[in-house]
This record gives structure tokens, sequence and C-alpha cells, in this order.
DNA sequence: GCCAACGTTGGC
DNA sequence: GCCAACGTTGGC
């Protein structure tokens, strides 16, 4: 089993939006990027866990962990011409972008803000790329070690 | 294939 | 609002 972290500015979609949607779980959709596209489409397993982590905010950092429900699938948004994350040169019969569900596993009981994460950026979490240097992707690979390293600093 | 221009992300 | 770090686009 793998281990990610998914971004989500919360003034978009927050774990509060996820805690109060139908069955606790969303499509994952909108990702317009090649490589987040290809970890969605190509390595992503039902039962995997993910970090839900709320970027573009007054206090980013970790809030919450989801389980991919359902594997990739076509992402619709990229078809409909109303939609903000529409591209016309998605196709149908050759779809670019691609979706997982994901449902909510649980909240944090204290977020684990990013500052707090940065403060084992030399050590024990060296090669988490949330950290690294101009790091953009929205979805990121959690190497298991480092998966539960955060998951120790919750106590 | 190169690369400048442009757009986006995301922390601060 | 600023700006660094990318990724994408398009002319050549």
């Amino acid at each position: 089993m793998k281990h990610w972290l998914l971004k989500s500015e919360p003034g978009t979609f927050s774990v509060d939006d996820l805690a109060a949607s139908p069955r606790q779980t969303t499509r994952w959709d909108g990702v317009r990027n090649y490589q987040a596209r290809n970890f969605i489409r190509d390595e992503m397993k039902k039962g995997d866990l993910a970090f839900f982590y709320h970027s573009s905010c007054p206090e980013p950092g970790i809030v919450g962990i989801v389980e991919i429900t359902r594997e990739a699938y076509p992402d619709e948004t990229a078809f409909d011409s109303r939609d903000e994350h529409f591209d016309p040169k998605s196709e149908r019969s050759n779809p670019r972008w691609y979706v997982v569900d994901v449902r909510l596993k649980r909240k944090l009981d204290k977020p684990l803000a990013l500052v707090k994460l940065k403060q084992y950026a030399g050590d024990r979490l060296s090669d988490l790329r949330l950290l690294k240097r101009g790091n953009r992707l929205s979805v990121i690979p959690v190497a298991s070690k480092n998966w539960r390293f955060i998951l120790s600093l919750e106590r």
C-alpha cells in the first residue's frame, strides 16, 4: 500500500466540506498537472491512504486522513465547457485527466502545521517532497517511514 | 529542439 | 500583494 498527500485550498474545498459530503466521500477532480495525473492514474490504488493538506490559507498543514476508495477514472469536469477545469484537448475517447474517489477516515484532533513539519526538514523528513524547495505538486507520494513519523507527531 | 513569455502555485 | 519556482505555450 502506498501513501500520499493531497493538497486542497480550504476556501475551495476543506476537510470540513469532505466531512459534510455524502458518505464523507468526494471525487478528487480538477488536477491539471501531468505528474500529478500520472500518480493518480497509474499508481494510486484502492485502500491507499493520503494526508489531506490545506494549502494557500492562514495555517497550511495536514488536517485529515483519507482513503482511496475508487481507482482512476476519467475526469468529467474536463469535458464540460462550463466548468472552470474544462480542457478542450481532453476527449472522451482519449481522456487526458483522471480522478479518484477519496473517503475521509478521520480529521486530525490537532492539525499538523507546515511550520511544524519544517522543523524536521533537515533530518527525519529530509526526503519529504512537500518540504522541498519549489514544490508545487498537488499530489505527492509520501514514503511509509515519513508517513509513520508524521503520524507520531500527532501526540 | 530551443527559449522567451506567460500563467499558476503557494508560502510569507 | 510579493515573489520564487515551476510548467506550458508557441514562434522560430
